[in-house]
DNA sequence: TACAGTTGAACTGTACTACAGTTCGACCCA
DNA sequence: TGGGTCGAACTGTAGTACAGTTCAACTGTA
C-alpha cells in the first residue's frame, strides 16, 4: 500500500474506450450472436475513423466475443451444443481439480461470501446469474493460478454471453439448494463429496442449457 | 473423411500472413525481450502499408507474444521470474488434473509415443524441447477438453519463447530420465505416483528455469 | 561532476481518402 | 424451382497527414 494507490493517469487509447464500450453492449445484447459488426456504420455513428474501429475490434477479439471471418468482418459468437459443450467441459475440469485442494482460511471464507451474495441474490431476485458465476471464479480460486483465474474468467464471460442470448433465467431455489451443497461439502472438507457435488451442478447445468437451444 | 479433405481455396488476409511471419520471426529470436516492434521500419521492409502492420501486430497479440504500450506500441514480452513462476503454477495444476485420470488406450498410446519421439531427439541432441513440450500437451491431452488444450498450447508457446531467448539447453539424459519415470507411473496405472512424478518434474524445471534468470 | 531543464527526432494514435475484390440478396430467366 | 446475373454494401489494404508522446542528446548551472 503505497501512499499514490490509486493515483493514476488516465491512459488509454480511444481504440480501447471503443473496445469496452462495444463489449459492454455486446453483452448487453445490442448485438445478437451470428450479428455482423459492420465498420463503416459504427464509425459514422461514433465519429471515429473505420481504422479506429477496427483495431477496437481486434481487441474485442482478445477476450473472445467476436471472431474475424475474411471479407465478412468481425461476427459475434454465437452458441452451439459444441461449443457449450466444450465450454462446461473445461469448466468442469477445472472446478473438479480446484475442489479437490484444501482450501486455506481465507478461501474458505471468500467462498462462504460469495455463496451468501448468491444466496442474497436468490432472495431479491436480482444478478442471480453473475453471483452464480462469481462462486465458481471463487472456487477456481482454490487452484492458486492467476493465469488459471483469468482463463476461466474468459471462459465465464462468453458463457455470461451465451446465457444472456438464451435469456436463460435461473430458479433461485434450485440455484441455492445446488450450491449449498457444494458448499456444505467443502465446509466438511469432505473433497469427494465436494467434487461429487460440483461434478453433478456443472452436468445438469450444461444439461438444462443444451435443452434450451433445441 | 471426406473425398475433398485437404482441398481449401487459399484464404488468409495480408495481415493474417505478416501476422504469422512475425510470429515465426519472434519465435526464432529475431526480436529479443522487451524489444519494440516499430511499424514504419516493418513496414517499409516488407512492403505493406503501415495499418496492415497494425493489424498484424493486433493479430499477434492474441497469441500473447506481444503486448501493446500506449504509445509505445508492440512491445515482444519478457520472462520475469513472476510470470515463469505463474506460468508453472499453471502447467503444475492442469497437468496434475490431467494425470489423475484414467487414460484411454490411444491416449496411453500416444503419450508413449510421444515419449519415444522424445527419447529419440534426446539421441540425435535435436528438437528435445519441442518434443519435451509435445510430450505434456499430450498429458494434458488426459483431460478430453479442447478448450483447455488450446489454453495450455498457448502457455508453451509462451514457455517456448521464453526457453529460446534465455537459451534454455536440456541435458538429455535427465530429460528421458524424469519423462520415463512419469511414462511408467501411468503405464502401471499408479495414478498418485505419476501426480508425484510430474509435480517433481515442473517443480524442477521451473527451479532450474529461475535459476537462469538471476 | 552531477543534475535539472530543454530540445528535437522518431514514433504512435488517429483521421481521412481511395479502390480493388468479395459477399449476398434481389432480380431475372429458363 | 432452380440456376444465373447484377449491383449495392462492405471488407481489406494502401497511402497521406498530423497532433501528441517518448526518449536520448544536448545545454546550462550549481
Amino acid at each position: 500500500m503505497s501512499a499514490l494507490d490509486g493515483l493514476e493517469v488516465r491512459r488509454t487509447t480511444t481504440a480501447q474506450q471503443l473496445a469496452d464500450g462495444l463489449s459492454e453492449r455486446i453483452m448487453a445484447g445490442a448485438f445478437g450472436p451470428g450479428d455482423r459488426l459492420r465498420e463503416s456504420a459504427i464509425a459514422a455513428e461514433l465519429g471515429v475513423a473505420r481504422n479506429t474501429i477496427r483495431e477496437a475490434v481486434r481487441i474485442l477479439e482478445l477476450t473472445g466475443l467476436v471472431r474475424y471471418e475474411v471479407n465478412r468482418g468481425a461476427v459475434v459468437i454465437a452458441p452451439t451444443p459444441e461449443k457449450i459443450e466444450a465450454l462446461y467441459t473445461a469448466r468442469e475440469r477445472l472446478e473438479t481439480a480446484a475442489i479437490a485442494r484444501t482450501p486455506r482460511p481465507e478461501q474458505l471464507k471468500a467462498i462462504t461470501t460469495a455463496f451468501d451474495d448468491l444466496r442474497e441474490a436468490a432472495r431479491t431476485g436480482h444478478g442471480i446469474v453473475d453471483r452464480d458465476l462469481a462462486f465458481h471464479q471463487q472456487i477456481v480460486a482454490l487452484l492458486d493460478s492467476t493465469r488459471l483465474d483469468e482463463f476461466f474468467a474468459s471462459l465465464t464471460k462468453e458463457l455470461r454471453f451465451y446465457l444472456t442470448v438464451l435469456s436463460k433465467s435461473e430458479t433461485p431455489e434450485e440455484v441455492v439448494a445446488e450450491h449449498e451443497a457444494i458448499v456444505e461439502a467443502i465446509r466438511l472438507g469432505d473433497r469427494d463429496r465436494a467434487v461429487a457435488e460440483i461434478r453433478a451442478h456443472v452436468d445438469v447445468s450444461v444439461q438444462r442449457l443444451k435443452a434450451m437451444l433445441a
